[in-house]
RNA sequence: GCGGGCAUAACUCAGUUGGUAGAGUGUCAGCUUCCCAAGCUGAAUGUCGCGGGUUCGAAUCCCGUUGCCCGCUCCA
């Protein structure tokens, strides 16, 4: 674990140095998991993104959207963000350990459960709580969930203290040692208008999804798309975690790249297996190692409230096995709800069998800054070149922030003012860097740590014949290539 | 959120028992250099994370705070 922790060091280190990551307001002491992008790092995740659109949307059956970070506060009402984003915690003051109320209540056996809840009946006063209580107890045996939820509600309630002082730490033992259960809303909440009334508090979107799900009738329509069909959206989400950590992986505002694809409910594990299995492609094609690639599946009880089936792609972090996007069958819960609380109907007529029905969901979830710091530590390399290391960074060229480094050999004799001429030519059409500074090895190792893949050298044949090397920053070979044939080799080479 | 560790130049770090800071790398200006870092000369950069306290005097001791790393916890 330390050596892999050195690796995250290094890369943090290299971000900062060379641009790609700065800790955010740093020059005031940071902020929490917050995080800016550099001149490098903000065209390699350009580049993240640029790519994941034209692989989710440039085909006939995906349209994009860019819906408002801030969204009519009724629809996290209608998403069950306001009711199930919230997690109770409560922790043990003696050993320390802290729990999610519901997961605790869930630990507890049905027989102790039985003797709180009597021995509650017997103290408390109100009677609606009476009633409710002995309702619950009734049902324990064949109920348990339900039962589970009462008893969790009850830690919000007047009848919190006497219930906790029952309870046991199932980690140390110790009888009535919790302190009160606190929430943790984990959505961020704000004003509309520059009163901060109660009525006008509003929230930044936890997830993109909800932008889609809003415009599923608005896109249909004008896109006059047949179901199945999908919408896409990359954009920001926060979420008010209560613990950052490991760089960019956990942070409390983020950015997602989503598509949500709208299918006939029966055609659901279909298509369900196919964006599986294109979402993977995606990130091997973009030059991620297999080997440190997995699916991790779901399992049925540990579900998300509106997934009827989810699996995880993640990718083996230095820190440990981390999610880099998600892909759910949503079923039809979010289209269902959101009939329900807008009174607005978002049933689909389906012409060729004549059925109306609310399409179920496929949901494909990305995060692009975890999928930027997957590929910069998939990309980050040590070689040992006998003595000598050389750091360098195998990005796959799309995703390289700079696409090829202009190096004229020696600053003189005609040749920086060749390379100008090239740097003319290129740089309207790539990403380029010219550099005439220092001996022409540490020019090529300063490109190799940044990932640039190709550097070309103007050297006495150039002014002779008209030709430049090209340098392969992996393999380091060089090949002799007509100047006046730069700009279609590159093209070649980065499409 | 709990516990532990750390916080000195852009990066990695050194700074002896408290006397206002150094190295290497990198960067910049030259020289050299016709193909893979560490050749030569010169230069710039830090109120030692921030705030307070003790002291004649604090990078060094104490308290608080912020950030990062590690272990738990958490990750709808």
């Amino acid at each position: 674990m330390n050596g892999k922790n050195d690796l995250l060091e290094k890369i943090i280190s290299l971000s900062k140095r060379k641009g790609f990551v700065y800790q955010s307001s740093e020059i005031y002491g940071g902020l929490n998991g917050c995080y800016d992008y550099g001149p490098l790092g903000s065209e390699m995740l350009r580049n993240i993104k640029d790519e994941w659109w034209r692989f989710m949307t440039y085909r006939d059956d995906v349209e994009g959207v860019d819906a408002s970070i801030l969204m009519s506060p009724e629809v996290w009402v209608a998403s069950g963000h306001v009711e199930n984003f919230t997690d109770p915690m409560i922790d043990c003051k003696n050993c320390k350990s802290r729990f999610r109320v519901d997961y605790l209540v869930d630990q507890i056996a049905v027989k102790k459960k039985t003797k709180i809840l009597e021995a509650l009946l017997s103290s408390v006063e109100d009677e609606g709580i009476k009633k409710a209580i002995d309702a619950n107890l009734k049902k324990i045996a064949e109920k348990p969930d339900e039962v589970n939820d009462f008893i969790t509600e009850l830690f919000d309630s007047g009848e919190a203290a006497k219930l906790i002082a029952a309870l046991n730490c199932p980690v140390c033992g110790t009888p009535g040692s919790f302190t009160p259960a606190r929430k943790f809303n984990l959505m961020f909440k704000t004003f509309l208008g520059s009163v901060e009334e109660t009525g006008s508090a509003i929230f930044l979107r936890p997830e993109t999804a909800q932008g889609i799900f809003v415009n599923f009738g608005n896109v249909q329509g004008a896109s006059r798309q047949k179901i199945p069909f999908g919408i896409a959206q990359i954009g920001k989400a926060f979420r008010n975690e209560i613990n950052t950590r490991y760089f960019l992986f956990r942070t409390r505002e983020f950015e997602q790249m989503e598509m949500q694809y709208f299918v006939k409910p029966s055609d659901d594990k279909k298509y369900y297996d196919y964006w599986k299995e294109e979402r993977m492609n995606w990130f091997t094609k973009l030059g991620m190692k297999s080997e440190n690639l997995r699916y991790h599946d779901h399992p049925a009880n540990k579900l998300a409230h509106y997934a009827k089936e989810a699996t995880d792609i993640e990718y083996k972090f230095p820190f440990g096995w981390g999610e880099i996007e998600g892909i759910h069958n949503r079923t039809d819960f979010d289209l269902g709800r959101h009939e329900q609380y807008s009174k607005k109907g978002l049933k689909y007529f389906d012409e060729e069998t004549k059925e109306k029905y609310l399409p179920y969901i496929i949901e494909t979830s990305a995060g692009a800054s975890r999928s930027f710091l997957a590929f910069l530590v998939d990309a980050y390399d040590e070689e040992d070149l006998g003595g000598d290391t050389r750091t360098v960074l195998h990005l796959h060229p799309r995703l390289a922030p700079v696409k090829a480094a202009i190096l004229p050999l020696v600053n003189k004799d005609g040749m920086p003012e060749f390379a100008k001429k090239i740097e003319d030519e290129l740089r309207p059409k790539f990403k380029i860097f010219y550099d005439d500074k220092a001996a022409i090895g540490r020019r090529y190792r300063r490109m190799d740590e940044i990932g640039t893949p190709y550097a070309i050298t103007v050297d006495t044949q150039t002014l002779e014949d008209n030709t430049v090397t090209v340098r392969e920053r992996d393999s380091m070979e060089q090949i002799r290539v007509d100047a006046s044939k730069l700009t279609g080799y590159l093209t070649e080479k980065l499409s």
